[in-house]
DNA sequence: AGCGTTTACATTGTATACAATATACAACTA
DNA sequence: TAGTTGTATATTGTATACAATGTAAACGCT
């Protein structure tokens, strides 16, 4: 029998913990659940073999939690894990900003302004997805230039950790602000002023923390978002 | 017949881990070893499935490098990475030193003048793995107080994953200098000088990053220290 | 009833067996 | 000889079987 996950080059590990991360990330998975390697198994017509070594990846992405000899659980995200990730973001994000801001080009700064253009657009005809996806462009291409592959690295999987919820802030009509500060950034880019940008860039970071933990623990005690679409 | 692994609370995958992350750590394992799964799971007398589980973890802490179906190495360490990291502990310490700089007692700052004695005495008596020692309780010491669990655990792991070659530095008898800042250091404490301590714990971050890479890349292309005692 | 114990069941941890793929080497071709 | 193709071998990926542990319900006791 052909079993629905038949890519060549992907071993079915690496399939699992693609299907398995999305779901998480898109809350289809609540923070919280178990999650039984039998039946994971049995849902994607395979063994537990790869199922296991999946959920362990994805613990070590931070998006499950596993106690041996018991189980995994799709991780909860509390709100002290909020505020340290905007720290650290606020904190990374300004020093891989900054920490390049010559090597940024005429070209560049283009690419900036039409990403947030883009994301006025958005805003203005309410198109929710194409204004967190602009949005998360915007930040990539601000800290393009950092060539500490390590740092990007480590942000790159803060990012996708904390994904679960961020996009949820965009669904919360909450971006007038951050478009504005965006304007701000690419002045302050654009006269190469350093403090400025390391300054623009944390308070962006920070920018939402605040309506985010009140209107998310508001739902529900335990820090889980809607599901997407 | 009862194997060398016999604990009971640990689970096998756990044991191997450990294992192996100290056998990578002092240079027992070289970096670019080729590692056999099979050949580990007769070494221990175990089978496949745990040293399979136990590699995954390692890669994903950076001490193995996995390529699917080909097989595992110990990873290796370029220059470039050694550079990142010596910039990202620079910036992550600082501001985790400088964070909380307040809640720092009069008995946190004893506590880093013994330690720095310490080291001072462990230095002068040549006794290598006690600066050693004392030198990683100074570093930890000194961030202890920041709130943000999620920054001290991106940190530890740095720490672990560059410890391969940063016990080298201390062998190298380069360390007068460092124990000379820390005194600065704590100096800088006492004043609560917030802008000192960071620029200080900074600078000291990077100490001994140049003779490090120049030692170590004159020993051997490739970036491996020599085997730890 | 409340509490601890025992036993059956479910789930995870480990071992083994088999399948798919990669590697090495020999035979062949130009 | 250099390069290619094919085959044997080794190694990894996956499935299945079994062992160890955790969980919960049934049972007995005070």
């Amino acid at each position: 029998m052909m079993s629905r996950v038949n890519r060549f080059s992907k071993t079915l590990r690496e399939e699992i913990v693609d299907i398995l991360r999305e779901a998480i990330i898109k809350n289809k998975l609540k923070p919280g659940t178990k999650i039984s390697e039998m039946e994971l198994a049995e849902e994607y017509g395979i063994s537990r073999t790869p199922v296991r070594e999946a959920l362990w990846q994805l613990e070590s992405e931070g998006f499950v939690k596993i106690i041996p000899r018991k189980g995994a659980v799709v991780a909860t995200i509390t709100e002290e894990d909020v505020r340290n990730f905007y720290e650290l973001r606020a904190l990374l994000e300004s020093y891989a900003a900054t920490r390049t801001l010559d090597k940024m080009t005429e070209k560049d700064i283009k690419k900036l302004e039409s990403l947030n253009k883009k994301m006025e657009k958005a805003y203005k005809a309410g198109d929710v997805k194409e204004l967190y996806r602009a949005h998360n462009e915007f930040h990539k291409q601000l800290i393009k230039h950092c060539e500490n592959k390590l740092l990007l690295q480590i942000l790159e999987n803060l990012y996708q950790r904390f994904q679960r919820f961020r996009w949820y802030l965009t669904l919360l009509k909450k971006m007038e602000g951050s478009i504005e500060q965006h304007w701000q950034i690419i002045d302050a880019i654009k006269r190469r002023d350093r403090e400025a940008v390391a300054e623009l860039v944390k308070e962006n970071a920070y920018y939402g923390i605040e309506t985010l933990i009140r209107e998310v623990l508001k739902r529900s005690g335990d820090f889980s978002p809607p599901e997407e679409k």
